[in-house]
DNA sequence: CTGTTAGCGCCTTCAG
DNA sequence: CTGAAGGCGCTAACAG
């Protein structure tokens, strides 16, 4: 190994310098910058970045977590999205990412934790936002630099966040439904813990009381972020002596299941129930029907999460920030007018 | 920031009993090992992992890179999938993954160095084999552990590789064509510099020839591994005076591009050409026609070539292992028979 | 503008 | 079974 006192050896200055030419700093010649440069390019050094971050205590890496395990995630086309949108920032800035792999939470907290004392992340950005979750808790006690994609459960004002605006985007997909006739509206959300459903189920709600349509229990059911959640969601509305007519679904992914599951009911979509839901990841393109959907521009909130935390990590003391990536809705052929 | 120091005051011994508790040295008594334990946790210890890694040279990571950029490479699901079966073994052995960011061949080649001589990985999984590759080059300079999820383009014997018999297969998807009557069947493959391209595509001709049929230059297209790729792809078809009655495409991803471009010049898929493809990518099944291809079973490529890298690390001298994983056909409905 | 010194947190001989 | 000492490669004062 090529280390920095070899390229000193080599171009006859100390060390120091040497580091300082790697830090490019103004106070070294021209001269010798150019010398030291051409050394460490014919011994084809590369700092150790052990040593390096061991004394400047930090890593220029930031660390991506994501809701309970990334084997599950990543079935979710969401994710490579924001990773997507994360990479293309931190790459530019030579920040270096680092997945959380977990299986379960406590896993995952445990994973947090060695990450922030181990100092081996500047920040972590947090890909979801739950109720009473262990790890955002830690961050916040830690005062450790993250950011979180959705909307904080709570000390929002403490935490800088990216976020749609879940609860409009949920009234207006809502509210588009009811303009096309539509009365008889349920709703399929993924956990009821995570602020995203949350937020886009009261959307719906409110959508229906303002139109003043009945908001019935019955109609609003809870499954998994996952193709499979949409299946059992179907079951529950077979089961219904008065089905909805129509569907909000909080997750394309879960569309895909219950469109699936209706077609193998013999249900048709949209003639018989119409269907909208949220993300606009890339297969509600191409399933058929094409799914209306809003579209939240997912790369752009990774993309976004990632300039909030690299900020965030050269400048602690930066006020949180609130930042909202606006969403649309995309028209596709999901949905029928009933009038 | 509580050290090994903290923990050993707060014990009363040194700071070399506490760390060989760490690494759980057989030669410290049950006593110490458990009151260095208690305090460990009640002093919320964690390692420094720079310090440790840069002592002992190893860094408990392992670099994932993507042909060309992540950026691109990740819209293709069969990324994911990869990362997830990595991912799942990776977490099983305490490891960690690096995704490479670089945009460019030579930006990823720069990445690979410094992970290398920086010492930030212990071992690196190639996501492609490709023709006279710097990355791969370079890694075998210098000797250092990896494995290619693929084909290596030389020294096959000297490389750990897990891959399918694409030869084979493309071989048997071709045959299964040939059996339902086609007579001009077309392929469209990635890059040829992939040496996954080349397998898939002299099986395809191999399969012609055996067959008696003609092999015509026009109908080998390559394009990109996008969906993109597909619609130019159509566009040469299109061209053709003769067109063919099926296509071998060596990629889910880009079969979406030609079947939603065939859809819009108003081809039917499979009335007017079939189509047979690659990887079971979870999308072939909820395009319409669902897609026939062979399953590549992309989440055992990725825990096999975690399960290899591991073992490499641990064990340098181990001699380079060709692990095959089988593949399948699945019939869908994006293939008639002509007969 | 450059060199010297000390130390980051940890592991590993070498003594005892 | 445990301590002391030295060093991994790099950076950051402090001198000059």
């Amino acid at each position: 190994m090529v280390t920095i006192k070899d390229v000193a050896k080599a171009t006859g200055v100390s060390p120091s310098t040497v580091s300082r030419v790697i830090a490019d700093n103004p106070r070294i010649s021209m001269e010798t910058k150019k010398k030291v440069r051409k050394a460490m390019k014919d011994l084809g050094y590369y700092p150790n970045i052990h040593a390096r971050n061991l004394v400047v205590k930090s890593s220029n890496a930031i660390g991506v977590v994501m809701s309970s395990s990334a084997d599950k995630a990543l079935q979710n086309p969401f994710f490579p999205e924001v990773l997507r949108g994360i990479g293309s920032v931190t790459h530019k800035n030579q920040y270096s990412i680092t997945l959380s792999s977990g299986q379960s939470e406590e896993e995952i907290l445990n994973e947090v934790k060695s990450m922030v004392y181990g100092s081996s992340v500047d920040g972590v950005i947090l890909l979801y936002s739950r109720i009473n979750d262990g790890v955002t808790n830690f961050l916040l006690e830690q005062n450790f630099p993250f950011v979180i994609v959705g909307k904080p459960v709570e000390a929002i004002e403490q935490v800088t966040h990216v976020d749609n605006d879940n609860f409009k985007a949920g009234k207006e997909i809502t509210n588009y439904l009811i303009e096309q006739s539509h009365e008889r509206i349920a709703f399929i959300g993924g956990s009821r813990d995570l602020m995203v459903t949350m937020d886009r189920e009261s959307g719906y709600q409110v959508a229906l009381a303002e139109a003043g349509l009945p908001n019935i229990d019955e109609y609003r059911i809870q499954t998994e972020f996952l193709k499979s959640g949409g299946q059992e969601a179907v079951e529950c509305i077979l089961a219904m002596k008065h089905r909805p007519t129509a569907i909000v679904i909080s997750d394309d992914l879960i569309s895909l299941g219950v469109v699936s599951m209706l077609e193998k009911s013999n249900i048709r979509v949209p003639e018989d129930i119409s269907i909208v839901s949220f993300n606009n990841v890339y297969l509600s393109e191409i399933i058929r029907p094409a799914l209306t959907t809003v579209d939240v521009h997912i790369y752009e909130l990774g993309a976004k999460s990632a300039e909030a935390i690299i900020n965030k990590t050269n400048n602690k003391s930066e006020p949180a920030k609130r930042i909202i990536i606006p969403h649309n809705i995309v028209y596709r052929d999901s949905v029928i007018n009933r009038g």
